[in-house]
DNA sequence: ACGGGCAAATTGTCAGACATTTAAATGTAA
DNA sequence: TTACATTTAAATGTCTGACAATTTGCCCGT
């Protein structure tokens, strides 16, 4: 574990990188103690102030986690499936709001991957599952809602949709593509006429994968791609009038 | 932006949390300069030393990028999709690591989401990523090739496979999925059958790609997703006898 | 045997200083 | 006037040393 003397980049990045290294290649396990900031300062030759802060770049992705005490210190953290889901949808999010992308791009990517599932989910659905799929439909339904709950509860909706695959590993990689969406999502005013059709659609679809009819429920889902595909272009057709 | 007083988790850890929604509700926009780090050390009541922390835990997630000199300091970030790539990447790897997630879980997800992409593939493939796919076919027939080479090469004909579907936000999601599985998949031994079989596949997923067929393409996919599933278990069934 | 207090180790925080880098401002010469 | 060299100011990068807060284990007295 040794730093480059002639990199011109910061020793702490470096530092960082190094310690990465050994554990995303396994030689520092999980739940395995780093040696103290001093030491560490020691061995790479640089301050204590130093080694901290590649500790706390570390700390920021989760790799390590630190305490306090006798015999506490930086230890190899178990990266848990809340901390990568928080970690992957702020990523997602700040990807599409920063890079300009099109409704049209994100909404098909989202349709095409929830699209993946829908064999898995026909397949294992839980009564779990299906039950919040249809509390969620009840919420949509509710006159009241502002956008911006209808949103939650679309999204809400969708990730039991993912979740009903049984797939942690297909759950994980699906919460970044629906999450991210939600800005985008929040744009759109949801009239009394197309809440209705949405909520028509994800009856359709709940109703399917209840029946276990695969088909049937990637139909509905494409409709409903199609059905906010043409809900998000008025939406920016508006805004780039409004701008020109 | 403030931090609580009489919070007891770390003041760097608070810092960077305030300053992260700043930036994520889209208040710090990107490309401007933050307050240097002297003026945030006064603004948040703490040591500059503090404030650093907190910047480097941001850095680390490429929320802000940070120049030396006159007219230097820290700078909201524009995520770009190949520091996104690195970071997913990086995460999903290491979720998979380290919650002992069985082949079959990780192979399962990994095809759904590649069978979302060929049908948008097929549609959109280009004379680029059809050259990729061929010339890492090429690749694969090579007998001398290591199995870990066999695997990166495999890596890079599916990444030109996601590639072809033309949707940047669907590249992005799959790379992690792909990616992550490249430490399960150099597990794996490739006989000389094994590569043949597996070379087949991929031909017949480039040419039913080059033919827009999306269904053959599916149905290709599929196999080969039933043959490695098949070359998995028994390089997990014979890891489970050598241990027991 | 049990509980309380003490000592040691370690991270968290602070203060101040110096080094390094960068770009603008200034000065100087052709 | 223009081009180039120098100075200067502002900011991050790094170091040193110190103290605070926290946690654990151990010793000691009851």
């Amino acid at each position: 574990m040794k730093i480059d003397p002639d990199n011109r980049a910061d020793l702490s990045a470096q530092i960082a990188e190094a310690i990465r290294e050994e554990i995303v290649a396994g030689r520092l396990i999980v739940d395995e103690r780093l040696p103290s900031e001093a030491e560490l300062a020691d061995h790479f030759a640089v301050s204590r102030p130093t080694v901290r802060e590649a500790l706390k770049r570390l700390a920021a992705q989760s790799l390590i986690r630190t305490a306090r005490g006798a015999f506490g210190g930086a230890f190899v953290n178990r990266l848990s499936y809340p901390e990568a889901y928080g970690q992957h949808i702020t990523t997602s999010t700040l990807l599409l709001s920063m890079n300009s992308v099109s409704f049209d791009v994100a909404c098909e990517a989202r349709y095409a991957l929830e699209r993946a599932c829908t064999p898995l989910a026909a397949l294992r659905r839980s009564p779990d599952t299906l039950a919040t799929m249809r509390a969620e439909i009840h919420r949509q339904e509710q006159p009241g809602l502002t956008d911006e709950a209808f949103c939650a509860s679309d999204v809400a909706f969708h990730r039991a949709l993912v979740d009903s695959a049984g797939n942690p590993v297909l759950s994980y990689q699906l919460a970044g593509a629906v999450e991210a969406m939600q800005p985008l999502m929040n744009m759109i005013t949801f009239t009394a006429r197309s809440r209705g059709a949405i909520v028509g659609l994800h009856t359709r679809i709940a109703d399917a994968l209840e029946g276990q009819a695969a088909e049937a429920a990637q139909a509905a889902l494409s409709e409903l791609e199609a059905y906010t595909l043409t809900l998000g272009r008025d939406v920016m057709a508006a805004r780039a009038q409004s701008k020109g």
